[in-house]
DNA sequence: AAACAATTAGGGTCCGTACCCTAGAACGGC
DNA sequence: GCCGTTCTAGGGTACGGACCCTAATTGTTT
């Protein structure tokens, strides 16, 4: 893998571990076994490499918001953009979660949240109502957008409170799996019950994958 | 006031507007009309200041968790109980929020959140489960637990959920009364109808009183 | 072999920020 | 009117961290 490319990597990781504001690039060079010249040599400011980080959520998001429910595998398809979301979500922690470190004036970044959040209540409840047309969900559709909101809040956050919860979020812990499970526990109740078995399986898989990386 | 308690008030305020990081003592000592040397009066290090916050919010925390719903007035004990937490969160955002900035090691706080957030879990259950004896809240038992786990998720986020859509959080903004409202989406579609007004009314007292900090 | 890109080691600058020190002034209770 | 507490102004230290520069080496391409 070309170095620049290691350094992006290694730098969203130990961002995500240690927060943006405590890693150092002397730190980062150490890590990677570099000169911290080279750093410099790659990208001139520390700031420029944040915008590179920046710039590969900014583009993880997108696609995630460009998928759709499919109506012949509704369950399948919800897992799948699920998988997204979260890896989304665990890869770039950071980006959100210490925005105070480095301020509103990252290009890829700044303003945006709000469209895509607003985006994301959209999509969450476009797929929510193919479940209920397809008699897997039993919810009154005038509060289908309330459940979307409701869960997107859960998914968001839900890394940052098992991390208060004193269990570790490091990548490759349960704090996904837990997410998504908790997530469920919103609708559950509601779900046809094949449904909720395909779910729980999905959302197994999709922990296991996060453990993994 | 005492300057001392002058010191402290303004230091939560500005850590949770600016972020823990972002507050030098410079600048705490400018917004105070008073000299630095006299910070170190009071105050040994920073992090003594920060501590001195870091007490008064356990006690406030303590004292919360010691509420008990009130089986005669379970609506009303249940309000005044959601506006303890919540002034709490908004009092002290920034204590859960910049954690990554001070460490753990901040005496009166470290290694208790998971504590807390168990108990209050346990909080809110009884309050549920008070309300469902008065027949005011249709809900099984067996779901109260997660109802009381997805609620604290979601009133523990609220604040940071409404500011990552763009809207103001400062001290008196609408967040406050947005994400009590935000809570109730949860449960109200299974509220007697005069429960749900008596909460809403509740809400919007909490609301303007927020307002008005 | 020549040209160019990538990388190293190590020096050095600059700046922000917590924190120290001191001499003196204002304040407040007794 | 005295004494201890509180407070000011301002200079001063120490340290960490981003970022610069350079001369020399290695790696890659053509």
């Amino acid at each position: 893998m070309k170095t620049r490319d290691r350094i992006v990597l290694e730098a969203r990781a130990l961002f995500n571990e240690q927060g943006y504001g405590n890693v150092t690039t002397a730190m980062l060079a150490a890590h990677l076994g570099i000169a911290e010249g080279n750093l410099w040599y790659h990208f001139k400011t520390r700031q420029a490499l944040l915008e590179a980080i920046a710039e590969q959520f900014a583009s993880r998001i997108d696609a995630r918001l460009d998928m759709v429910p499919d109506a012949l595998d509704p369950i399948g398809s919800y897992a799948r953009m699920l998988g997204r979301l979260m890896a989304e979500l665990s890869d770039f922690r950071f980006i959100y979660r210490d925005q105070a470190s480095y301020g509103e004036h990252v290009e890829p970044v700044a303003g945006k949240a709000p469209g895509w959040l607003g985006r994301t209540f959209d999509q969450l409840e476009r797929y929510f109502d193919t479940l209920a047309d397809a008699g897997l969900l039993d919810w009154p559709r005038e509060r289908l957008r309330d459940l979307a909101i409701n869960t997107t809040i859960i998914l968001r956050y839900g890394l940052e409170h098992y991390r208060e919860m004193g269990e570790p979020t490091g990548a490759g812990s349960g704090a996904v799996r837990r997410t998504l499970h908790r997530h469920l526990t919103l609708f559950e109740h509601r779900l046809a019950p094949e449904a909720a078995i395909r779910l729980h399986e999905a959302i197994e898989a999709i922990g296991a994958r996060a453990l993994a990386a």
